[in-house]
DNA sequence: CTACCTTACTGACACGCGCAAGTTACACGT
DNA sequence: ACGTGTAACTTGCGCGTGTCAGTAAGGTAG
């Protein structure tokens, strides 16, 4: 490790400690083909690089080839919870087992705008969950940034990868709570406004999976992560004769479970409740929790196939099967 | 807005099109001190950039002045919940407000090193929650990486920003098992070993406090997610004359109820239990879940400030006070 | 009329890199 | 002896910026 006068160690500093030239370390660093280069070289040049501690300028790379190897994941301010950050990284493994390095940059609604942020990095594509006006992604387009993946949204300009696997979720409930026996469902919606994007698929795959079951549509009613506010709701399903709930996640589920505990009352006997994404204290609840889970690493592989092809500028991969969604049934439904 | 031939506008792009130099356009765009420019020629380059939708191209900005905006944050594959998820929030908009972009990256043991991945960004500066390895923090400062800040570890050698707010956590959970009551306290550790690095601070802050207060050493027991094992732990416990259990976090904490209620038990009265974090589903508990929470905010705003320090080459700022950690008593303590 | 300052610009360089094209030196075939 | 081919290199360009060092025009002082 040669010590450092404050200069940045670049590939001449190697060339010249190694009595070649630019290029032929770049060669050697890069294995470019076609290009025949002795082994006593190439191990000239390797050395002189891990003597100086040589390590190539992301920016001057990027400049020079015009595009980045970095994804920018734009992650809103949602309560992110563990199956998100399973998401998160198993995209990450995946994309970097395809020379592509992955960044999650935070979008917050006050902050400044979505543009300052990609400028700053160049990804090579950007992954949005919610999604971007056209004109962020005209003028994307034309700074070089190769394409855009939605996941979720209500337009039909951009293709939703999400999308119909968080119908699949809501369609599982449903139709689990109809095969032990339930005829009229409830569907309770989180209170969070930002949860909108996942809520919506999620009932409307509810709403379906209903309508194919020839069964009345689900009384959706809004429950707060609070004790007596769910049971306002829990007496309300009761009063029509509703014996199954959908819950729009685990967290909503337990609140369930609270408000029928303060009704002295308890799942599934008086309401049958089934949850979202089998969080850790879902098996600890009382019942233990009935929960739907996804394949996190299925979904991140999809999703990393697809940004993959669309870097390439290849046709995009069919989405996965609908065996991806599971239900796990303990005590609660 | 232009019809763009594939190609990407530059700076060259906007001077033709205003009829003046590149070096003139650069000064209008940056606001260069010291240059005289007329209005009508400011506003002659404005609304050429406009019409081109220009934007510099952050990777040839980056080269030339020889360092980017760029935040990297080193974020390693834990169970990340809700807090972890805002603190993040809360840096990317404390950093933004001081003109630095913040970036995330998932960290996975088995993956590519950390190596790979500044290269690829060259950020300005590297926020890591593990310890970095001594060529690791060589190499970046080599590559022109301002300065690293370590979070956590084990090391004396790096900085640890978060490890005393840790303990102070641990602090506050014994001293309020104290203060009701309680001699002889348990602690519970996670049970996934992702987490030591910050269970071992909290359990170190448990057992000073303990010390503080003329109290026996903590009895620790590992406790998983799981109703029997945690069943077993409590009996441990009991047998132990134990009174009340401090646990890691508040998922352990669910877990000691439910644990409890094997035994047909119940917090406080047989084991008073007290959580970290506050994680929604602690106040739905049965009982409500006793708590201690962190500002994520000021624990942000410090960070921010810290790396802003360190990225300018000023002294760093001291850290926030005690009170920033703070007890929400409910039912199960 | 000359000397000098200010205004409003422009020309040119360097940042570090990848890669196309060019240059030796030497072996081989005829 | 002469072209041909290949191994092992090197020279040089341009990616898009920020900025230093000019420079021509116009004004003002002496």
């Amino acid at each position: 490790m040669a010590a450092t006068p404050g200069r940045r160690v670049t590939s001449a500093d190697v060339a010249r400690q190694a009595g070649l030239s630019r290029a032929t370390v770049s060669y050697v660093l890069n294995n470019t083909p076609h290009q025949s280069i002795p082994e006593e070289t190439r191990q000239r040049v390797l050395t002189a690089a891990a003597q100086l501690g040589y390590s190539p300028s992301a920016a001057a790379r990027a400049l020079r080839s015009g595009r980045s190897d970095v994804v920018l994941c734009l992650l809103p301010d949602w309560p992110v919870g563990p199956e998100v950050g399973a998401l998160l990284t198993n995209l990450s493994t995946a994309l970097a087992a395809r020379g592509l390095t992955f960044v999650i940059h935070p979008v917050i609604p006050g902050d400044r705008p979505v543009a300052e942020i990609w400028k700053a990095i160049t990804p090579a594509a950007v992954l949005a969950f919610e999604e971007l006006s056209d004109s962020d992604v005209a003028a994307m387009r034309g700074a070089g940034v190769a394409s855009v993946v939605a996941l979720l949204g209500s337009s039909r300009r951009q293709r939703r990868e999400l999308e119909v696997s968080q119908q699949r979720v809501g369609r599982m409930q449903a139709e689990h709570l109809a095969a032990t026996g339930h005829t009229r469902l409830g569907y309770a919606y989180p209170d969070d406004a930002r949860l909108r994007h996942f809520a919506e698929p999620r009932l409307e795959g509810v709403r379906t999976a209903c309508a194919e079951l020839g069964l009345d549509a689900p009384l959706v009613q809004v429950v707060p992560l609070d004790a007596p506010d769910a049971a306002a709701a829990v007496r309300r399903w009761r009063d029509n004769r509703i014996g199954g709930v959908c819950a729009y996640n685990d967290e909503v589920a337990l609140a369930l479970l609270a408000g029928l505990r303060e009704h002295g009352l308890a799942a599934p006997a008086d309401l049958a409740v089934i949850g979202v994404d089998d969080i850790p204290v879902a098996r600890l609840a009382d019942p233990p929790l009935t929960t739907v889970t996804t394949d996190q690493n299925a979904v991140a592989a999809h999703l990393a196939a697809t940004v993959v092809a669309v870097v390439a500028g290849e046709p995009q991969p069919r989405p996965p099967g609908s065996d991806i969604v599971t239900v796990t049934r303990r005590g609660s439904a």
